[in-house]
DNA sequence: ATTCTCACA
DNA sequence: TGTGAGCA
């Protein structure tokens, strides 16, 4: 499943074919860039590669902004949302750390070489 | 043919 | 947000 997510962050369109996917034009999907909305890679040649995930996000600012959002609006729902992801990631990296901390003390005189604060780097 | 950045009779 | 200029 994490395969499949995988694709989906795959950078490949480039801006004519996320124009035709979502309808809007190439002066708009540059703004939302700006706006850091989405986060298209470059080519050598800086020509920009959008994402499955990208023309997803960019659908939903569409979405948005039919029913009436404005840019600052929208940046704060994802601001937001990208805070809550980050949150989530810490206490899984806590999780982690606590579960680390418990093998080696359960494995106790088998694994004494690596230090604490050099195992938790692992995960 | 396409996309990019920049600027505005 | 549109549009034309001059590049790559």
């Amino acid at each position: 499943m994490a395969e499949k997510q995988l694709r989906r962050n795959l950078a490949v369109l480039p801006i004519g074919t996320v124009m035709k996917l979502t309808g809007q034009t190439a002066r708009q999907i540059r703004y939302y860039e700006s706006q850091e909305l989405v986060l298209p890679e470059r080519t050598p040649g800086h020509q920009r590669l959008f994402s499955l995930n990208d023309v997803d996000r960019l659908l939903e600012i569409k979405d948005y902004l039919a029913e009436g959002a404005t840019m600052v609006q929208i940046r704060q729902i994802y601001r937001k949302q990208a805070q809550k992801m980050q949150q989530r990631h810490l206490t899984d990296t806590k999780a982690r750390q606590l579960l680390a901390e418990e093998m080696l003390s359960v494995g106790g005189l088998v694994g004494q070489r690596p230090s604490i604060s050099q195992s938790s780097k692992l995960y």
